[in-house]
DNA sequence: GTTGATATTTAGGTTACCCTAATATATAAA
DNA sequence: TTTATATATTAGGGTAACCTAAATATCAAC
């Protein structure tokens, strides 16, 4: 399995490829590549068992591809509180470390690592580490942009892509902030927020509002 | 720069390619590849300006190759010290996993490694970890092959290849042992040796023994 | 100095992963 | 229901890193 196959398969999973069928733009978009080469890697991918294709429609994961994509980000969240908690980085500065990471570790050191750690929970941007509690917070938590208005909310994760994360800071946003929608302007591609700690109007565009994930309080 | 190319430095490094011109048939046979993929690959390594390849000859890393091979072997050992004094993995399982580790660690995080380690001198086989140190002790250790007989010499250093590593196991050598070459048969391929501190004697190949080396007391 | 063994290179081919340009399909709007 | 737009696929090409088979260079022995 290589590093670019196993890219695929995590960003499926992070799109929803366990229950719904992706569609290839998405991934080009997420992985900076051209729509031809995502369709060849689905075909391969399909060959190897990992994916289901539908042509012109999109992928979704086989079970064998979704335990693939999760022990990924297990790996992945594991060494990002090793960088966190042990050797000091920034939680914005872990992602593209734990990126390379996660492609070079075993089973074995994996199992080590999280016992070295003491089992952690959650991942320094609240992602889940246990492959079990992963798909449960897939299903539990909503985005952002499907938040009713009015209701007050609670910040649990972050998809965790560098550019977002320091988007994410500029605008004062991190885990477990209470903040409520207060408007959403689809034309203008804006949603309104009213952070809960501070009571300030915060304004986030609503594609990248997408990559937040909030838990109702 | 690719994993692949990354190994074809450190190879060259580990061959003497620092000092002299490294025939390709070696690096073919500790890559496990053909020796046309040597060739093109030296021609690539040449244009990217870490070596200099004479046809027919061999080639010798540059300054900027040697450097680039030595940041990339004290990555590795960071790793192998984490695996064995953290991780608790055992010291002849830890190559693989340094190995694939090396080429996914940026300066950063080796630097902020080392320091949690609390800038460890050596790796668990005997590897100096500061690349200042490193080609001192390429420069004073000699491989077992080329000790006088009768002289006795600590072994220093084992190259940490796995099956060599189980090799020596399975003769009862680690790092630290006292040995006295007492005998040299080259017809057999073999070097009979007196163990310092059991007293007994043990036969290696002379082909493996190229692999450890030793310092004299 | 020719010969033979060994090492190296050249020639030609494969697979993985990427691309652009052109074509085809699906979907939403008129 | 046709048409426009967005999305996907096919066709054709490129580079990196591997391979085998055949040709060539080196070097030591005679």
């Amino acid at each position: 399995m290589s590093p670019t196959k196993e890219d695929y398969l995590k960003i499926l999973f992070e799109l929803g490829g366990r229950t719904e069928q992706v569609p290839n733009k998405e991934i080009a978009n997420r992985l900076s590549i051209s729509p031809p080469t995502v369709t060849e890697m689905m075909n391969s991918l399909v060959k190897a068992g990992w994916v289901v294709y539908t042509p012109y429609k999109g992928s979704k994961l086989t079970q064998e591809g979704t335990d693939y994509a999760k022990k990924l980000i297990r790996k992945h969240r594991l060494w990002e509180v090793f960088l966190v908690k042990h050797l000091g980085f920034n939680i914005n500065e872990v992602h593209p470390e734990a990126e390379l990471l996660e492609h070079s570790t075993s089973a074995e050191l994996a199992d080590r690592l999280e016992a070295y750690l003491e089992f952690p929970e959650y991942c320094p941007h609240g992602g889940a580490i246990s492959t079990d509690l992963m798909e449960e917070q897939e299903d539990m938590t909503v985005h952002l942009t499907e938040a009713v208005l009015g209701v007050p909310v609670r910040i649990s994760r972050i998809v965790d892509e560098d550019r977002l994360l320091r988007y994410f800071e500029n605008h004062d946003l991190k885990i477990g902030d209470r903040v409520t929608v207060t408007g959403r302007d689809s034309g203008l591609d804006l949603l309104t927020l009213n952070h809960g700690t501070t009571d300030k109007e915060i304004q986030i565009s609503q594609t990248i509002a997408q990559y937040l994930f909030v838990e109702h309080i």
